[in-house]
DNA sequence: CAAACCTATGTAACCGGTTACATCTGTCAA
DNA sequence: TTGACAGATGTAACCGGTTACATAGGTTTG
């Protein structure tokens, strides 16, 4: 049975061309067992027919030998390497955090695997990520929002890549959306304020450039807005960067009566900022968030906010994605459902002190 | 120069054997061209040396065909995939985030991709994880902390596939660690709390299952207790597991004059919850955090915390694998700088109140 | 007892590129 | 003129597996 076992002295230890000490491979194996590299691929696959006492065989020597099948030669052969990319903004942002892990969970449970790269909201750098994942062998793109490059629909067009937009949702989108509906949203927690008695009334956002669910949940607070006037304030997407914004709103002009962070992370350094200034909050100021990040509801008062499903988004996301990979299904766009989250930051509007009324 | 271009009528808009469209192949541009697979290839890697015309012409084709070769096929070849596994316990908190973008940064301009999964400290999630990860094709493995399960060593080394350690700095440990000291800067945070005449102090931490960053952490703050009387409080990594822990301790027997936590996270619930029970920090109770996060210092009053050089440990770690994946440059264990930062969190103790002093 | 059939296994093509080596052509020095 | 040599390109083996198809025995059936 074994009569060919030393036909070959260099053996499994020798030298791969490129000089590394090349691994065990399945043809080490087949010679070990005296039987064929097809029968030794029958055992690892485990389908097909093999005689119980072959497969014993093999499976000792595959365990002797250490063998452990290349993923490349089987990813070239299967034309699958069972990898989704996601692209997002950052990572460094509770909201992403909680869709990415979601997302690698449920990938992780159905056998994929999740590459990941980040963009910070530039087009431009999105595209390249992109690029470069996909040469890579990534078999899927997720994304954030709807405003990528025309250019990366021939990309995913040449790698017969599905590309699919979290965070968002649009039916006309170029590609399917799984997301939440950005400017309801928003404009839901605007109708709230407003009809809390608020007019006038303060929203710090995150940077506008290249990120499309910002824009939509200004463009929803605006809608929203009736009666209320609204100053709106951009800066970078930090607990620094919401309390300094609040601070200068506190010093300049007539001080609002609400503040609506489209960020929670804004919400926080507002927050803080507030309780700097010696404000009750929602006594003199209301502040309502956007993302119910976990500490809201110990946040001293508890934070009023939208919540996101993240995690569900990461979920539905891997579900669909491999669900297409492997079977053929067709991506269909979804809209979560999302919800206001009412807390004790949010109160009715003080009675104005200075200001005329009609 | 073209006359055998219509030779294989199917071309290259057949279908593979798989049913799905094939894509445009090497081979493909080669016959469109006129030319062996061979002046193809070259061309791709521009190394060889081609006519000008030659080249000119495949650059065409390819441009025309949309090829795209396959990373795939090219992996196999040169036995590299460029790509790097990282399992952190999570991704939903802000170190390890920040760890992962600069990891990704890193490694993304070095032309490797990062492939991630989390492990929840479970150490044996992680080996699941770290198997899965290798079995697609990853070349390096990149895990937080020193425990893993010994069997992750025989899969390594079945796979020829570096380890690194991140988050922590053990010259002792079974693979290079890169990290910080985090016995000895828990020891130094201790050490100025101690300083500061604190002699009842409370030390909330998270799960020390699977974790020996906290235990390390634990162990250092325990050493330099000198004086003081220790309590120590675990529970989960979340704000709320510190707020309510924080109520507790308010609660229940003497009140600690500080509070050491071992992580921001458990700090901004403990703020929280000191605010909400209306104690004054840093007057009546001292809080001293670990992960100098962003919103750190924006926080009522800023918080005295450790800063990890997570961004430079991503930095760090990526340079070091892609070193010794490229050339073999061998993996030396790095302790990175990390400083206490002292902000107005901290003071010192108040005066006893109804303590017998000896 | 032979035809029909099933089971276990081998053979070899194939996935899509890379590259060592061979070949061919043209140039230049002797 | 010719041998040496260099540049451009082709040939085919190879990376490490998978699998369609062929084949060799053994079993069942009429």
């Amino acid at each position: 049975m074994s009569e060919i076992t030393e036909i070959e002295p260099a053996g499994p230890s020798g030298t791969d061309r490129r000089g590394g000490a090349s691994r065990v491979r399945l043809r080490d194996v087949a010679r070990e067992a005296g039987v064929s590299t097809a029968t030794v691929s029958r055992v690892i696959n485990g389908a097909s027919t093999v005689a119980p006492a072959t497969r014993a065989l093999i499976e000792d020597k595959i365990r002797e030998l250490g063998f452990a099948p290349s993923p490349l030669a089987k990813a070239l052969n299967l034309g699958r390497t069972r990898t989704v990319a996601a692209v997002i903004p950052t990572v460094d942002n509770a909201i992403f955090a909680r869709f990415l892990e979601a997302l690698e969970a449920r990938l992780g449970a159905l056998g994929h695997a999740l590459v990941i790269a980040t963009s910070n909201d530039d087009r431009t750098l999105e595209y390249t990520r992109v690029r470069a994942l996909l040469e890579m062998g990534a078999e899927a793109v997720i994304l954030s929002g709807a405003s990528q490059l025309p250019a990366l629909g021939q990309l995913a067009a040449r790698f017969q890549a599905p590309v699919v937009l979290s965070s968002i949702y649009d039916a006309e989108a170029a590609y399917p959306t799984i997301g939440y509906d950005n400017a309801g949203l928003a404009a839901q927690a605007m109708a709230h304020l407003v009809g809390l008695g608020h007019r006038q009334i303060a929203v710090l956002h995150g940077p506008l450039a290249g990120n499309d669910r910002t824009r939509l949940r200004l463009a929803g607070a605006e809608e929203a807005r009736g009666a209320a006037t609204l100053t709106c304030h951009e800066g970078a997407l930090s607990v620094e960067a919401g309390a300094r914004a609040t601070t200068a709103l506190l010093e300049a002009g007539p001080r609002p009566t609400a503040l609506f962070c489209l960020s929670d992370v804004l919400a926080l350094g507002a927050l803080f900022a507030l309780q700097r200034a010696g404000l009750d909050v929602p006594g003199q100021i209301s502040v309502m968030g956007f993302d119910n990040m976990a500490w809201a509801t110990e946040a001293v008062p508890p934070l009023s906010s939208v919540d996101l499903p993240a995690v569900e988004m990461g979920a539905v996301t891997a579900e669909a994605i491999v669900a297409h990979l492997e079977r053929g299904t067709p991506i269909t766009p979804r809209c979560l459902r999302a919800s206001l989250i009412l807390r004790g930051s949010t109160g009715p509007a003080p009675l104005p002190q200075s200001t005329s009324i009609g």
